[in-house]
RNA sequence: GCCGAUGUAGCUCAGUGGUAGAGCAACUGAUUCGUAAUCAGUAGGUCACCGGUUCAAUCCCGGUCAUCGGCUCCA
C-alpha cells in the first residue's frame, strides 16, 4: 500500500498516491482538462510529468493561461535549439526564454544565420516534433553540471552556472539536446502543433553592449494552425496600420533622412490634426487653471550645468554651439526655463500652486538605431507643464493632473489604460522621508481618482517618484505617453522657494507632467489607433463634395463655399471621372463624409450623403446636414452616427 | 552605437556585367457617366552616395549615409 497525499483540485479534495504525476492526476479527475499544458502546485508552475510529493492545491494551466503559454513557448524554444544544434553542431547556446508573444533563443555562431537558414531550422523542428521526444528532466549537482557544460564547450551555460547558488540544478533533454533549464516543460514535443520562426536579430549577451553579440531567433507557437494564422493576421493588421505607411499614403507627414534622421515634417493635412490637438490642449489648460508660457529653444550651457543635465543627461543632448565665444545648448527639456520664470519674482504661498504649460519643442540625441517614425525621434514637441506647489498641495495637484490626463486621453478616443506608480530607486537624491511623503501623496491621489494601478518598485527616476499612464490602442497594444513626476532635484539645485504664512522661506515642490507626451508620438499613436480614419473633429478633410457630371459643378461649388463659411474642412472633387472612381479616391483618403451631387440633387437642392463606413442617404437637407456636422465636431464624437 | 536585411520613377515593386521596366499616381485628349478604379496617349530615373575591380558596373568588392527588424524579457 503506497503512501497517500491529499490534493485539492478545482475546490475538491482528493486522496492520491504519493508521487502521482500531476498530469495523470488531472486527467483522472478532470475530463475537461485534456488540453492542460502545465500545472500549478502550491504556487509553483510545474510540468505535467512532475510527481506530487506533498499535500497541496493543484490546478491545470492551458494555453489560455499565461503559465501555460510560457511553458508552451519555452518548450518550443528548446525544440528550436535542438534543431539548431543538430544542423549547426559548433553553435553555442545562450538563453531561450518565453517572452510576451512567443519565444527566442540566443546562439553564438561565427556566421550569422540567414533567412534561408530559418526554413531549414523549421524543417528540422518539424522532424523533432514528429519524432515525439519527451522533455526529460534530470537533476545534476552544481559541480557536475559545470563539468558537463564545460566539457560540451557551452561557455554561456557555465557562466550562468557560476551565478547559481544551489546544490542541484536541472537539465532538460530533448532528443540529443540537453539544456540547463529550470523548466517546466511540456511532456512531449508532439504537443507543439504549429509554430513559426519570425525574425533574426542580433542581441548582446545579457543585454549589455560591452558583451559579445549573439544571434537571436524569434518564433512563436500555438496549439492549432488557426491560432497561428490569427496571430499572423494580427501582425499583418498592425502592418496595415503602421503610421509610417499611412503617414505617406494620407500625406500627413514626411521625414527627410538625407538632411537629418529623426526629424519630422508635418504636411498641411498632418498640420490640421496638430492644430486641432493643440487648440483642444490649450483650451483645456486655460479651463484647468494653467498659464500658457513660451520659452526659447537654446540657452547658455551654464543653465544646463545648474540643472544638472550636463551630468546625467549629457548623452541625450546635441553638442553645444559656439556663439560669440560662448557655448549655447539646444534644449532637451523645458523645465529649466520654467524655473527661471518662476524665479523671476519672489513667490509667496498665496501664489501657489502655479501651473505653467508649454508646447515646448525639444531636441534630444537618440542613437541612430532606435529612431522609429514618429514614435522615436530627435526633435519633438512636448506638451509639458510644471506645477510649483507646497508640500500640502501635492496630493490635490496630482489628483487634478490625473483627472486631467484621463479627460484628455478619453476625448481622443482611448478607453483602456495601464497605470504604474514607480517608487524610489537605489540611486536617488533627496531624503527618504521626502520620497515617502511624495509616494504617499501619489498613492492617495491614485486611490481618490479611482484608478487601478501597479507599483513598479524602485522604478522611479533618480529625482523623484512618478506615475506613468500607458494607453491601449484599438489592437490592444500599449503606448507610454502620459507621465506625472515629482522632482526633488531641480527644486534643490535652483533653490525654488516661496515665502510661507510664517514669513519663512520654504522649498516648493515641483511636478513635471505631460499628457500626450510628445505631439509627434501621440500623433503616431492616433494614426495607428484610428488606422488613419480620424474622428470628424480631427479629420484633415471632413467633407468631400463629389459631382457626377459637370452639369452639377456650379451647385457643388456653392455647397463647398457654404461648408467653408461654416468652418468645415471641405474639398470639391470636380475631376472628369466617374462617380465610382471619385468615391474610391475619397474612401482611400478616409474622408468621413462624401456629398454626392448629380442632376437630382442639383434640381431638388438636396445632397446625397455617403458616410465613411459606406452607408448612404439620399435627398438630405443640406442645412440639416451642416447642423449635424457642427454638432459632431463640437462634441468631438469618436464614431460617426448613422444617418 | 552594435548585429542582420534593405536602398531602382512620387508610391508599390520587377530586372540584368553591355548605361533600365511594370502597375498605380501625374500630365494631355476623348468620354458626361448615380455610390470603391472609363479609354487612349505623354512625360518621368546620376539605379542612395563615394571609391575600387573591369574594355564596360545599377549589378561584383570596399566604405559612407539612411531605412527596416532587433539589441528590456535571464537556467
Amino acid at each position: 500500500m503506497s503512501e497517500k497525499i491529499r490534493i485539492t483540485y478545482n475546490g475538491e479534495t482528493f486522496e492520491a498516491d504519493k508521487g502521482v504525476r500531476a498530469g495523470v492526476f488531472i486527467k483522472e479527475k478532470d475530463a475537461q482538462a485534456g488540453d492542460a499544458l502545465a500545472a500549478g502546485f502550491n504556487g509553483a508552475v510545474i510540468g505535467l510529468n512532475a510527481p506530487l510529493e506533498d499535500d497541496g492545491e493543484l490546478r491545470a494551466y492551458t494555453f489560455a493561461d499565461a503559465e501555460g503559454r510560457d511553458t508552451y513557448w519555452h518548450s518550443t524554444s528548446h525544440v528550436m535549439a535542438a534543431a539548431v544544434k543538430k544542423l549547426f553542431p559548433g553553435v553555442k547556446v545562450a538563453i531561450g526564454p518565453a517572452v510576451e508573444e512567443g519565444f527566442y533563443y540566443d546562439f553564438d555562431r561565427e556566421k550569422p544565420f540567414t533567412e534561408d537558414d530559418l526554413a531549414g531550422i523549421e524543417a528540422e523542428m518539424k522532424n523533432i516534433i514528429k519524432e515525439n521526444h519527451p522533455f526529460k528532466r534530470k537533476e545534476m549537482g552544481l559541480e557536475d553540471a559545470k563539468k558537463f557544460f564545460a566539457g560540451a564547450g557551452e561557455i554561456y551555460k557555465t557562466e550562468i552556472l557560476e551565478g547559481i547558488d544551489a546544490e542541484k540544478v536541472s537539465i532538460y533533454e530533448t532528443g540529443e539536446f540537453a539544456d540547463l533549464c529550470r523548466g517546466p516543460h511540456l511532456t512531449y514535443t508532439k504537443k507543439i502543433k504549429s509554430f513559426k520562426l519570425l525574425k533574426l536579430a542580433g542581441a548582446y549577451w545579457r543585454g549589455d553592449e560591452k558583451n559579445r553579440m549573439l544571434q537571436r531567433i524569434y518564433g512563436i507557437s500555438f496549439p492549432s494552425q488557426d491560432m497561428l494564422q490569427e496571430y499572423l493576421d494580427r501582425i499583418e493588421e498592425a502592418k496595415q496600420r503602421d503610421h509610417r505607411k499611412l503617414g505617406r499614403e494620407l500625406d500627413l507627414f514626411s521625414t527627410h533622412e538625407e538632411f537629418g534622421a529623426g526629424l519630422i515634417y508635418w504636411h498641411p493635412k498632418g498640420g490640421v490634426v496638430r492644430k486641432e490637438m493643440e487648440d483642444f490642449w490649450r483650451d483645456e489648460h486655460i479651463k484647468n487653471g494653467y498659464g500658457l508660457v513660451f520659452s526659447p529653444h537654446i540657452a547658455k550651457i551654464d543653465l544646463w550645468e545648474t540643472s544638472g543635465h550636463t551630468g546625467f543627461y549629457r548623452e541625450n543632448m546635441f553638442d553645444t554651439m559656439n556663439i560669440d565665444e560662448m557655448q549655447y545648448q539646444l534644449k532637451p527639456m523645458n523645465c529649466p526655463f520654467h524655473i527661471l520664470m518662476y524665479k523671476n519674482s519672489k513667490k509667496s504661498y498665496r501664489d501657489l500652486p502655479l501651473r505653467w504649460a508649454e508646447l515646448g519643442t525639444v531636441y534630444r540625441y537618440e542613437k541612430s538605431g532606435v529612431l522609429h517614425g514618429l514614435l522615436r525621434v530627435r526633435g519633438f514637441t512636448q506638451d509639458d507643464a510644471h506645477i510649483f506647489c507646497t508640500e500640502a498641495q501635492v496630493e490635490e495637484e496630482i489628483i487634478n493632473a490625473l483627472n486631467f490626463v484621463m479627460h484628455i486621453l478619453r476625448t481622443f478616443g482611448f478607453k483602456d489604460f495601464e497605470v504604474y506608480l514607480s517608487t524610489m530607486p537605489e540611486e536617488h537624491i533627496g531624503e527618504k522621508e521626502a520620497w515617502e511623503k511624495a509616494q504617499a501623496a501619489l498613492n492617495a491621489a491614485l486611490a481618490k481618482a479611482g484608478l487601478k494601478y501597479d507599483v513598479d518598485e524602485g522604478g522611479g527616476a533618480f529625482y523623484g517618484p512618478k506615475i506613468d499612464i500607458k494607453i491601449k490602442d484599438a489592437l490592444g497594444r500599449t503606448w507610454q505617453c502620459s507621465t506625472i513626476q515629482v522632482d526633488f532635484a531641480l527644486s534643490e539645485r535652483f533653490g525654488i522657494d516661496y515665502t510661507g504664512k510664517d514669513g519663512n522661506e520654504h522649498r516648493a515642490i515641483m511636478i513635471h507632467r505631460a499628457l500626450m507626451g510628445s505631439l509627434e508620438r501621440f500623433f503616431g499613436v492616433l494614426i495607428e489607433h484610428y488606422k488613419g480614419a480620424f474622428p470628424l473633429w480631427l479629420a484633415p478633410v471632413q467633407v468631400s463634395v463629389l459631382t457626377i457630371t459637370q452639369r452639377s459643378d456650379e451647385y457643388a461649388a456653392k455647397l463647398l463655399e457654404r461648408l467653408k463659411v461654416e468652418g468645415i474642412r471641405a474639398v470639391l472633387d470636380d475631376d472628369n471621372e466617374k462617380i465610382g472612381a471619385k468615391i474610391r479616391k475619397a474612401a482611400m483618403e478616409k474622408i468621413p463624409y462624401m456629398l454626392i451631387i448629380g442632376d437630382k440633387e442639383t434640381e431638388d437642392k438636396t445632397v446625397s450623403v455617403r458616410l465613411r463606413g459606406g452607408q448612404e442617404a439620399k435627398g438630405v437637407d443640406f442645412e440639416g446636414f451642416i447642423k449635424r456636422l457642427k454638432e459632431e465636431i463640437k462634441n468631438k464624437d469618436i464614431e460617426i452616427r448613422e444617418i
